[in-house]
RNA sequence: GGCGCUGUAGCCAAGUGGCUAAGGCAGCGGAUUGCAAAUCCGCCAUCAUGGGUUCGACUCCCAUCAGCGCCU
């Protein structure tokens, strides 16, 4: 049995994509008390605004924001990094006597505030770059292989076309001489919901989709192509991540000409449901949730 | 009214007499521990309808219906 991590009895408001957060957050940031601090990998990063449906300024006045802003849409980031960083801003909301409500939909990051992870080797990508090429030059199986000779617990569980988790197993492995299967136990510290305060805001899924139709519309309205187009201005060179933001990828491709704009649009629209989607599967399988 | 073309899953689309009807998209379900708004996996049709030919038809023939085009 693996003791909860600190931030464990914390509140936290999450729920799919378009689901009024935000709004609800504030108001029961106001009766707890609270701060809040973001729990999304996306409003991390400074000029991603309108995209990200990050809390305006004057409701940041309301009530005090952490975890928003804090980062370089060029710079890398991670999962590690943002708990960190968390911890960071729970103890001083702390120190101020009052307490920390977590709000946003990034549910890795939920889950990994609520049971904790390894403490890993952090990213090494010049190594992963070579496991990469190597996996192209031997094709599909071979990462695969590679993985069970070292690690069979690990290569059971990863489908053999799941490159990514393939080769973070394997950096683990070579960092470490420990298969990462020994390493990863943090999750199975599953806690009843009655126990935790998390809060997760649920819709009827024709209702959900309905909401993220209109929230995509009223980002192009509010000008998410200008904002993206201002970044570009910049001339900064976006992370990988920040790359991958819904509605960045698509308007991105849009501007150097991939698809017209109502295409784009449909195609966010798409793409955002089905990210709702896989939200929700996160949260089902959440024992901690509690479902409003 | 006549002639012609087309009719395969919600959409796009292979197949053209004989293995369990490719594939893509969407949808649904799952995974997910240092890129996670990403990535990966699974499920998902009996071929417009009715007859006929044949050992055997999505594939051939006839009729009907629907769509498209042309003609009167």
């Amino acid at each position: 049995m693996v003791a909860a991590p600190p931030l464990a009895d914390c509140w936290f408001l999450s729920g799919p994509t378009a689901g009024g957060k935000t709004a609800v957050g504030l108001e029961l940031a106001q009766r707890l008390n609270a701060e809040i601090v973001s729990l999304d990998s996306m409003a991390l990063y400074r000029g991603l605004d309108v995209g990200t449906a990050k809390p305006t300024l004057k409701e940041r006045r309301i009530v005090s924001h952490h975890l928003i802003d804090v980062i370089e849409p060029e710079q890398e980031f991670s999962l590690a990094q943002y708990l960190a960083a968390a911890e960071q801003s729970v103890a001083d909301i702390r120190s101020r006597g009052r307490q920390a409500l977590f709000v946003g939909g990034t549910p890795l990051y939920l889950k990994a505030l609520l049971r904790g992870i390894f403490e890993g080797p952090p990213a090494d990508w010049e190594l992963r770059r070579r496991w990469q090429r190597q996996a192209e030059a031997h094709g599909p199986q071979w990462l695969h292989e590679q993985l069970a000779s070292v690690d069979s617990a690990a290569a059971e569980r990863l489908h053999p076309n799941d490159m990514r988790r393939l080769i973070r197993a394997l950096e683990v492995y070579e960092k470490t001489g420990r298969p990462i299967s020994e390493w990863q136990q943090q999750f199975d510290a599953a806690r009843p919901a009655d126990q935790c305060r998390v809060f997760v805001l649920d819709w009827p899924r024709e209702t959900l989709y309905a909401r993220i139709d209109a929230r995509v519309d009223a980002m192009f309205d509010a000008g998410l192509v200008a904002e993206i187009e201002a970044v570009l201005d910049r001339d900064v060179n976006l992370s990988l991540t920040a790359r991958q933001a819904l509605g960045y990828r698509e308007v991105l491709e849009h501007l150097t000409g991939q698809r017209d704009l109502a295409e784009t649009i449909a195609l966010i629209k798409t793409r955002t449901r089905q990210f709702a989607k896989r939200q929700l599967t996160w949260f089902r399988s959440l024992s901690e949730c509690r479902w409003l």
